[in-house]
RNA sequence: CGCGGGAUGGAGCAGUCUGGUAGCUCGUCGGGCUCAUAACCCGAAGGUCGGAGGUUCAAAUCCUUCUCCCGCAA
């Protein structure tokens, strides 16, 4: 493969984890003819339209951006033709590229994946990796074929996740590290020194697209499966349980194992934490947040909504 | 015109419907108690109640308008 600067390429992204990405492409110094991302959407408190982050990038750096509804709309495919890409990388796109769009390029289909696969395929690796209490997760680019994330590997890199870390935490240092993993690979590439792998379906799980209702808390469940599934949806879609009518979503939590109790039932609240008996162990709210309220520490919280011992939460 | 909540000492809230002395929890500062404390006791400071206009003897509160903030939803 040729060296970057002579590389007609397309870059297919769409949210803030595919930034760090495009950066590091336009820093490399390939050819970036068209960007690729999803249509402008009605977005924030009125109903306007926003630009996604990886189009405002792309008019900023003045390269042609592209939004078709469907990728695979014929018009869509010739238009991607007639850039005559050598190469396309796709980091978070937001659409599945149909076998017609993945035989374009004159090389590759490279994607950037946030996990180490054949693991937690599919749109939400990282905080499905959080929930599952998994200790390490990671990088993974591949060359695309017609499944879900299941094209062979090009090069994979690892990262340790912290006990209390946060999906939006580690949001951010897997976008860093999908920058630097897709330079190694486009480099590695262009060097021939690189060998695809075959990912093993044996050993693979999915990780589809988070709901709002994968929020609920189940008290039932142990404490530490509460907070791993707390910081795996912090800060979207959020995890949340019922204060009298109230949805009350939580945040910042913290384990105990010692006391215990009917599990949803507060044992304490002070301004060190609201204390939550689980199916196993204690829970320690460090944040809490009412319907219309921002976020507040559990100090502040309890200013002014004062909280009870007894008081079950559901 | 997507739905909704809000702006009151440094923080979070009550008070607004039913105009009439600005209140609660916490923090801050000073003092006390204690081996000790994110504990407890005593005391203090700190607010033109988001801006402008109007009604009224009197407005945080009622009317008009402006600005800004936030939650949901996407």
């Amino acid at each position: 493969m040729p060296q970057p600067e002579n590389l007609r390429t397309v870059f297919m992204g769409t949210p803030e984890f595919a930034l760090p990405a495009l950066e590091g492409l336009l820093a490399s110094g390939v050819n970036l003819v068209g960007v690729y991302t999803q249509p402008d959407r009605p977005k924030g408190r009125g109903k306007k339209l926003a630009a996604s982050p990886v189009k405002q990038l792309a008019l900023e750096q003045g390269i042609p951006v592209f939004q078709p509804q469907k990728l695979r709309d014929p018009l869509a495919v010739k238009e991607l033709q007639d850039l005559q890409p050598d190469l396309i990388i796709v980091v978070a796109y937001g659409q599945i590229l149909p076998k017609v769009v993945l035989e374009i390029p004159h090389y590759h289909c490279i994607n950037v994946h946030a996990s180490l696969l054949p693991k937690y395929r599919g749109a939400a690796p990282i905080n499905k990796a959080i929930i599952d209490g998994e200790t390490e997760t990671g990088i993974t680019t591949m060359l695309m074929d017609v499944g879900l994330d299941t094209g062979d590997m090009l090069v994979k890199h690892s990262l340790d996740i912290g006990a209390n870390e946060t999906a939006g935490q580690l949001h951010d240092r897997l976008a860093l590290l999908g920058r630097k993993t897709l330079e190694e690979t486009l480099h590695r590439l262009c060097a021939g020194s690189l060998a695809p792998e075959k990912q093993d379906d044996e050993l693979s799980c999915y990780a589809p697209m988070m709901k709002k209702e994968d929020g609920l808390i189940d008290w039932k469940k142990s404490a530490i499966e509460i907070h791993n599934q707390v910081r795996g949806l912090d800060p979207w879609p959020g995890a949340y349980t019922y204060l009298d009518e109230d949805v009350l979503k939580i945040a910042a939590t913290a384990i105990d194992m010692d006391i215990s109790g009917e599990p949803g039932t507060i044992l304490s609240a002070d301004k060190t934490g609201v204390r939550v008996a689980c199916g196993g162990g204690t829970l320690i709210i460090g944040e809490l947040q009412l319907p219309g309220k921002k976020r507040l520490s559990a100090m502040n919280f309890l200013s002014g909504r004062p909280l009870f011992t007894g008081t079950r939460l559901s």
